[in-house]
DNA sequence: AATCTTCGTCGAAGCGTTTCGACGAAGCGG
DNA sequence: CCGCTTCGTCGAAACGCTTCGACGAAGATT
């Protein structure tokens, strides 16, 4: 393995001319330059990243942690991931995946500390999340790919949920919808602080509040035991419902299964709007999902570009963006079949 | 940000000594090692990777590639990722996640080339796979999860699939089945050579032919579509099958929704079993799918403790293992309800 | 023509570890 | 009681790179 040196020896110049010619920290003669990478070539070399990370106090490599359960990695965080990986080998940065789970945020401290990462994207962040003060006092810069409760100090990009559930609701309400029911997580995952789920509750009261409709929203759990479980309760609260909106991609089967069980066609007696599903789930289905496709790569690659602005001048300002999500139409949405279940008004009683 | 060397002033030793006291590398006395350890504790101290690195010639870091198609990662090879991850940390090792695919080969060159790497484990193996090359050239040690085809000079862990197809075969013969068909991966992914679709295919055709019975293979593309085209080419091939034997989670949602559509019940009709699937997936079914469930973390796991012993003592034994998948009989598969079914067309009562 | 910049290059001092050789102080057998 | 290992510790030399100060040689500015 050649070194510098061994450049530098062949190249009859410095050591330190190779690495301002493979830097470009100072200016160096066309022949120069042409002479070191000659040499380069011929040796194949390669720098070594230690050296470099222990001179310069710079990695070179950014993380990106995400926490890794047995559900696995949907199609949605997997384009985060190819999204900052790509805009970090753009940028000449390793991206690692470190998959930190929530339990053992002292392998977080450890990493963070060793000062083997130049920066931090985190990924799947809770209102409260203990690892953004780990790593805050760490002095790691940070970005999140989510928002905490308290965002003022920190960067961050995220999916505009308001936006989302606003478009959502604004699609069924356009084809004729009135009763329409919200499927949310579970309210387990409500009661941990989950900004997603608190955030597509908000805002889905106040969209159908806005089209003067009564909101209703079942918490499910993640399976589709409970997506089923959560039509069921979905039906009694509000028998007439024509439409649902989920956002939960393993509830979703259990309901599709569900409404088949009862007899019922989608889209003609019941439209489906799933939220933030990626499109391959999209089309597991039959029919295939009218969805809020989210931005995928593009927060990813977002994330990673406000992290490298925040390296190169810290004390830059905050980084705080929202993407929407597109409403992509596919076979489980349509007008409501039969105007008899639909309530014109929003009824009080909220019974038929 | 404290160093050995405050270390070493405030507990009055030389730097080396506390070097010692961290590595084991030579005896230290008690007494010394307290000291050292309480002046470590009191300033917080914390060894710099880069710095350790360099010296040393180990980084520490061991490197999981996978490659990161948009189709996100299955609970399967999360699996994996969480096993390995475990034991890494377990040995004092960072384990970190490069979303390299196959594409990028230079961005792998660097990577392994740089000296950041101590060692790696490759997943999705090809039968002739260019990153073994690569990294073998680069002199990195190397274990595998799946197998090349010349498998002589490497280490790997890998899915028994001769064991897997051969109980599920026997599975589904001692219910009474006697006309199966397989549901293989694409024709296109058979024609590239991944390992898994071949060596099912042999074993399948090994297996059934072992009980006096006739192979019937179909090659589905990785969607629903493509499982609904398989089936109604199973079905054309084979108009009496009582059971679908299928290793493609995507494909296996259409093969169901087809058989709904075609007025079949699962499993009175036909009885189905998933391969190599995780039970989150099986569970998303309606009814939940009977599976061989693979040994999941357990791969991972075996993996890094191969490595590490490649890393401890070069020249070493290589490490190769195949494990078996467990038979997970939930509620798709049932003896078959009628000894011949006939039935070529979709039929809208389904026959009961 | 004298002085001030800028340019291109060099040598050397780190960066924070590991690791090797050395060296007293014991402990040992003979 | 003398040479011999073994033990515990030290100092110094790497490891391969970045970066700072310095310094001739031009070119620009008076």
């Amino acid at each position: 393995m050649a070194t510098m040196h061994d450049v530098a020896r062949l190249a009859r110049v410095s050591v330190s001319t190779v690495s301002y010619v493979l830097t470009g920290a100072r200016p160096i003669s066309q022949a120069t330059r042409d002479k070191v990478l000659a040499a380069m070539a011929e040796l194949d070399y390669q720098p070594n990243a230690m050296a470099r990370g222990l001179a310069s106090r710079r990695s070179r490599i950014l993380g990106l942690l995400m926490p890794m359960d047995e559900r696995g990695l949907g199609a949605t965080e997997t384009a985060f991931v190819t999204g900052a990986a790509a805009a970090a080998s753009t940028a000449g940065y390793h991206l690692v995946l470190s998959p930190v789970g929530g339990g053992n945020l002292d392998d977080l401290r450890r990493l963070a500390t060793q000062r083997m990462l130049d920066g931090v994207v985190l990924m799947e962040v809770q209102l409260a999340d203990e690892r953004v003060t780990v790593l805050q006092e760490a002095g790691v810069p940070l970005v999140l790919i989510g928002r905490t409760g308290d965002t003022s100090a920190l960067s961050y990009v995220d999916i505009d949920f308001e936006q989302t559930v606003r478009e959502a609701v604004a699609h069924l309400v356009g084809l004729g919808h009135r009763r329409i029911v919200y499927v949310n997580h579970s309210a387990a995952t409500l009661a941990t602080g989950y900004g997603p789920a608190l955030r597509t509750r908000d805002a889905f009261v106040s969209a159908m509040t806005g089209h003067g409709l009564e909101p209703v929203m079942i918490a499910a759990e993640d399976s589709a035991a409970g997506g089923r479980a959560a039509l069921a309760a979905a039906f009694a609260q509000a028998p007439e419902l024509t439409a649902v909106l989920a956002m939960n991609e393993t509830a979703i089967f259990g309901i599709l299964g569900e409404l088949t069980g009862r007899g019922l066609s989608v889209p003609d007696d019941v439209s489906v709007v799933s939220m933030v599903t990626s499109p391959q789930v999209a089309e597991l289905a039959t029919p295939a999902l009218t969805a809020m496709t989210s931005p995928g790569s593009a927060l990813g690659r977002i994330a990673i570009e406000a992290l490298l602005r925040h390296l190169d001048g810290p004390g830059g300002p905050r980084h705080q963006q929202l993407l929407p999500c597109a409403l992509e139409i596919r076979g489980s949405t349509a007008a409501p079949r039969r105007a008899a279940l639909v309530t014109s008004e929003p009824s009080p009683t909220g019974g038929g």
